[in-house]
DNA sequence: CGGCTCGACTGAAAGGTTTCAAGTCAAACA
DNA sequence: TGTTTGACTTGAAACCTTTCAGTCGAGCCG
């Protein structure tokens, strides 16, 4: 049905009658070519159906106008989000982005990272499997731009992330004007350094206070499973002990948390309200409404792709810069004291 | 702090005292190479922090081992899914896969088409904006293998697709055997071939039992707040002009209606069933776990998957081929007649 | 009319890898 | 001792594009 083997511009320099480099002008700066020639050139290119060879073209010309972000979880609605930040800005600058899911896989993250080394991309964005992983040091070491996305970096190496202290501080401070004071923590599990960093956020919210009190219920992972289970845990405390709100980790457990409260009969905000964190679409389309910590996740993305294509501009003596953006409370009825 | 002109194996080789061919020969078939030479080369590489130039190899062996999907939008749960099924099959073939998100931009596609071409890339898997774009027939004459993902094709392309007209009769059969007989299908806006697909599986259903009746409820989109508006309309008709069950066409509507019932203090499904499709993720979570239509997602993306690698193996002589899955129907509390 | 400028085009080098025919050399063999 | 074998290694071609110093001819000035 097709010719196979991809034409190439010598097969396009002879059916025009023209030489290679006449070819090259056509393509790269037509305005050096007579109109009669380079009319010839496109018709010879549209009727042998000829497509640049981009490896030759880069082989030649340097740097391949591309950049990558390898995320953490390709299915977390976050990272989509912050993915299409990163889009916006590379769209900006003529670039093309590939995303690459490492899926939370170690040895994928590697794979991925060996390639686009290899392909000599522009500029690589990453949410790493392991922040402190050598391999991302040793890449940026031999010259290919690196920025973290929502990992903190050190003085070396370019970051954004968002503020996870203020965010757990926003969000009980809220629970604590809307006259709460046994409050529970729903996250976990303790390594991970968000988590970390909430939970400090709510302590420093609780001292500020100088009233109130933070019970920490750890879970086995950040998913809607773990917030049913979590929702059992504080149904089945007596009504006098049990915390009047909870403060979870992110969306999903605060989701799995309200199914769980619904389904065994209480009330949402009235026995137990509830406060996530992320902000993700479902979390307004709850049954209740979720009241969430937002963060700014395009601009994390945008902000992330401007940081690694100035570092490609600057080159070696770039300063590197840890971006940190404020996260942002939204209310809604799952903490309004007369949901509607 | 780094050089930043790449070594080339040109450089290894005068470390290593050696000849070009001998790196190569380390780099691609190490069995060829004497042990002393071999970790000679070897050290040298890790000492120069040499880094295969992948355009230069691929620019002269050919192929370059990368799988590209070019997804319609990121950020759709469903999506990402078959995109992890795509990620297992590429894996398995020792294949890099690139995400390459269109967002619904034609205009972007066609960058991404574009440039996937000029690298070469072993095949392409398409979810694309308008499925019969006349660039994908030219890309795929010109040599490059496509697949068409959740989008039908002709006979002259290959393509994985679902069953919307069975996946529609199993949502009505099942609310016909719990013993609804006015049932409102929420979906739109109709051009899209899986709505009118899904609303003809209904429409089937209903004739094959000789009961029932079918009201299409019109949507602008498929997205939570339409479902919302629906609700609304649902809920403002007279208790007995009103259907006692809805089939909406994906679960973000469903979702929107059941939310918007909730609220308005109407019973799921005492007063209102409700089916969705999709079965994404949120749909168990959601306050009444939403009875929906699943489909293989996982098992679209690796089928397609290995229909592109048969593809790129058979070369021009490659028959092919139209896949249809069958989705399933998986029943929770917003169909059940007591919900616990 | 000689010398110039200018526009249009050419030819060859360069870029980094893979591949393969050809070369080297020591050990084994006759 | 001369030959063969086999294990290693080498050198050069090929892949396709971009770039740049030139070439060529036409038109212009003096």
């Amino acid at each position: 049905m097709t010719t196979n083997d991809a034409p190439s511009m010598k097969t396009v320099a002879a059916r025009a009658g023209v030489s290679l480099g006449t070819v090259s002008n056509v393509l790269n700066r037509p305005g050096l070519v007579s109109e009669a020639t380079r009319s010839r050139v496109l018709a010879a290119i549209t009727e042998l159906g000829f497509v640049r060879n981009e490896s030759a073209r880069q082989l030649r010309g340097g740097s391949s106008r591309t950049l990558a972000y390898v995320v953490l979880d390709a299915s977390n609605p976050f990272f989509t989000d912050v993915a299409n930040g990163m889009q916006q800005g590379a769209d900006a600058a003529g670039l093309a982005l590939f995303l690459c899911n490492s899926g939370q896989s170690g040895e994928r993250q590697a794979a991925y990272l060996d390639l686009l080394e290899q392909q000599r991309v522009e500029g690589i964005l990453i949410t790493p499997v392991d922040a402190a992983d050598p391999r991302i040091d040793a890449l940026a070491a031999r010259g290919t731009p690196v920025v973290l996305v929502d990992r903190a970096a050190g003085p070396g190496r370019c970051s954004v992330t968002v503020d996870d202290v203020l965010g757990g501080d926003l969000a009980v401070t809220h629970l604590l004007e809307t006259g709460h004071r046994k409050i529970a923590f729903v996250g976990g599990p303790l390594p991970i350094g968000q988590v970390v960093d909430r939970i400090a956020g709510a302590e420093r919210a609780i001292a500020r206070a100088g009233a109130g009190e933070l019970t920490v219920l750890e879970t086995a992972a950040l998913n809607v499973a773990e917030g049913r289970r979590a929702g059992e845990r504080l149904a089945g405390l007596p009504a006098a002990r049990r915390p009047t709100a909870a403060f979870c980790a992110n969306d999903l457990l605060a989701l799995g948390l309200l199914q769980r409260m619904v389904g065994l009969g209480l009330r949402v905000p009235g026995d137990l309200a509830i406060v996530g964190y992320d902000d993700i679409e479902f979390a307004k389309a709850a049954a209740v409404p979720l009241t969430s910590v937002s963060q700014p996740r395009q601009l994390l993305g945008t902000t992330a792709a401007e940081l690694v294509l100035a570092e490609s501009r600057d080159g070696p003596d770039h300063q590197h810069r840890q971006l940190v953006f404020d996260p942002e409370l939204i209310v809604r009825a799952s903490t309004r004291l007369r949901p509607t």
